[in-house]
DNA sequence: AAAAATTTGTTGCATAAGTAACGATAGACT
DNA sequence: AGTCTATCGTTACTTATGCAACAAATTTTT
């Protein structure tokens, strides 16, 4: 499997910095959708919708949806499996009607605790694999494309 | 909106590397499917596969999914596609008739080497954008999650 | 050499995802 | 008030994805 060298100005996929983000991203995403999808069935929507609920509390889904970058019908259907799950309570703005405020259930509190808990101690696993120099210019970079994707 | 401080042990998604690299992927890649999108009508599937087989100019189905980590049914059916956009001819191993030889046509050689050029200048404006020291620590920490990832 | 197991690539089926349209509500404009 | 426009969240429809089963060819085992 020779590699095709007629023109120089190729550039190979395993050199090509989206492809390369994808990859990590997905990987590392997969590694740790095995601890949700194990324990409980959940779909990385869900864990996240989850996960933004748990961390500001009292929140509305298009406030998920601003704070995670998730689509708006990603969102509703993971609101949605969740609550079957009887792991959020919504409850209608009375100022707009329009509006849910959604929280989480003793249950949905308890099952958000323990995966972040997970979630601490996989990224604590990430950072002392990477060693401390590595993880340090992984923040860098993040920060550094962060910026440039989301210019405040 | 206020941040649940209930539990100090919670940790925020946009801290969350499994989170964040998700989102610099996403966003890095889209802007660069807008190209392919608008130019050919090209879905990343059919991108990474066509990157692939121009990369290394005759190839099998297996092997792109072995380089490219895509599933071999996306591989396949993006093979399809271009084949049918006549992008690329196949031919039956003599050998080993399961085995199909990849090659692009023409056509698809001059689509590959379009959108090359075309990721070539994005990824030189990331680059650029970021700064050398932001890109030299983007380099390395990828390379740090490569071996992490796929140690060898 | 026959049977069993493996490999390559495709396809049927079920699930996930996104677009566009929608119902319900609220706000703005006349 | 009445109309027009915008917003919040849901849903119908289409497309994308992945698993599992598959046919065809090859290799291994007996």
């Amino acid at each position: 499997m020779d590699q095709n060298n007629i023109n120089e100005a190729v550039l190979p996929l395993e050199n090509f910095i989206a492809y390369r983000l994808n990859q990590a991203a997905e990987k590392v995403s997969q590694r740790f959708a095995i601890e949700y999808k194990k324990r409980h069935g959940m779909t990385r929507p869900e864990w996240r919708t989850l996960a933004t609920i748990g961390q500001f509390g009292n929140i509305t889904a298009k406030q998920i949806c601003q704070h995670s970058s998730m689509h708006k019908t990603k969102v509703s259907r993971a609101i949605f499996t969740l609550e079957q799950r009887r792991w959020l309570k919504r409850t209608v703005d009375q100022n707009d009607r329009r509006v849910e405020h959604l929280e989480l259930t003793l249950q949905g509190q308890k099952a958000y605790l323990e995966l972040s808990d997970v979630a601490r101690n996989f990224q604590d696993q990430i950072y002392s694999a990477l060693g401390p120099s590595n993880a340090a210019a992984l923040e860098t970079s993040l920060e550094a494309i962060e910026t440039l994707i989301d210019p405040q």
